[in-house]
DNA sequence: GAATTTCGTAACTGGTCAGTTACTTCTCCG
DNA sequence: CGGAGAAGTAACTGACCAGTTACGAAATTC
């Protein structure tokens, strides 16, 4: 037995601070969103990452320091996704229909998001406005919005006088709500809303929402 | 000085059992809604109460009983309220016009339901399901948009084959996502959008996105 | 007005948890 | 190699907190 170098499983132990750093943020995302941030429980992310409580300490100073971290770097994926959205080759009406899919979809398939931003919310948004990074994530579907507002103006399908940033909040309105909102209005309503048959109605409904009130 | 009865304040200061629950739900729903039911100190709640301890413990069993209870009330208050709508002698336009603006005000100025749902979400309204109220708060609003779009569809002024429970949620979302994510929201947009005129172009977007929806 | 029940107070208990520390083991780099 | 520093472990600390208890004070009832 010259180097059985570890006993655990045969992933390679070599030194990948960077891995580790992503394994803590990772546990730390399901934890914090499963319980919110005085629910979560450090020792639990700790084993969860399969790395250990000082770690998170170096690297994040403290659980509050953590929570800014999975905060931020939730935004970002969400700003990389939204990123890849390219409508410009899109009729207007196709465009904002895609616009909304994608959305709706983000929500469904990104739960510790919608977990996340709630567990903000209920904390005044104190994390996110000391944020440093904050201001570089204006979403760029904001942008988007705007364009495909401004074409379908000019090409008689939409409505004039439409506000992007309203027009943005509604859009996201309807995709978070029904997500964020979900467990109590299944239980209100006495249906699975999480079934894919639901969702599609869902989508569907606030799609022509949408392009319903967009018509001039 | 024949009974000075007590040396606190001038408050009767006799056996009152219901206004010692009412003040501990009422302190409850306070503490519940500012920190969700994790971060919650039952502490907190029997100092602020006025009352103990001892008694939330003898009238609620335990944080959990407590929670529930608070919860349902919140409901019941939101379904007493909704009760008082009348839009029976309004024109479809003008009746819808008038539930979102309630639905919306609701929202306004209920902070705490806001955020006891969204707390209730995060545990998957694991509560919520075992209420046995639960099954009487199927929401009155759901009734009346059931009938406005009916009266709008007999006179042409709303569009066919609108399903009432999806036009109920979106109705809700629009109300409800806005200050749900009020904060985040602000923080992201670099407004205040609490203030009073942000609201209210909220609301005539809201409203008229909806009513732009309805058209036929 | 005594007995009985309700209400209030404050100390206590047992467990939990964020954050620390002392110490060991491994990895990297010269 | 071998030394330096990074990564890992587990026990520890001190604060906090849900829930309990023992006891006293007040109020209702008869």
């Amino acid at each position: 037995m010259p180097k059985p170098k570890t006993d655990k499983s045969d992933t390679k132990r070599t030194r990948q601070p960077d891995v580790t750093r992503r394994n803590i943020l990772d546990a730390a995302l399901v934890e914090f969103a499963a319980k919110g941030l005085s629910g979560a429980r450090v020792d639990e992310i700790a084993a969860r990452s399969g790395s250990n409580k000082r770690m998170i300490y170096e690297y994040f100073g403290n659980k509050d320091g953590l929570w800014l971290t999975v905060l931020e770097r939730a935004y970002e994926r969400m700003r990389e996704e939204e990123h890849a959205i390219d409508v410009a080759r899109m009729s207007p009406v196709e465009g904002m229909r895609y616009l909304m899919e994608f959305n709706f979809k983000f929500c469904s398939r990104n739960p510790e998001f919608i977990a996340l931003l709630n567990a903000e919310n209920l904390h005044k948004a104190s994390f996110l406005k000391n944020s440093k990074k904050i201001r570089e994530l204006y979403t760029p579907l904001l942008v988007v919005i705007t364009d495909l507002l401004q074409r379908g103006q000019r090409e008689g399908v939409f409505r004039k006088n439409v506000d992007p940033v309203e027009l943005y909040t509604t859009i996201a309105a309807l995709g978070f709500f029904y997500f964020s909102n979900i467990h109590t209005l299944s239980t209100i309503f006495g249906r699975n809303l999480l079934s894919p048959k639901q969702q599609k109605v869902r989508l569907d409904h606030s799609i022509a929402v949408v392009l319903g009130y967009l018509r001039p």
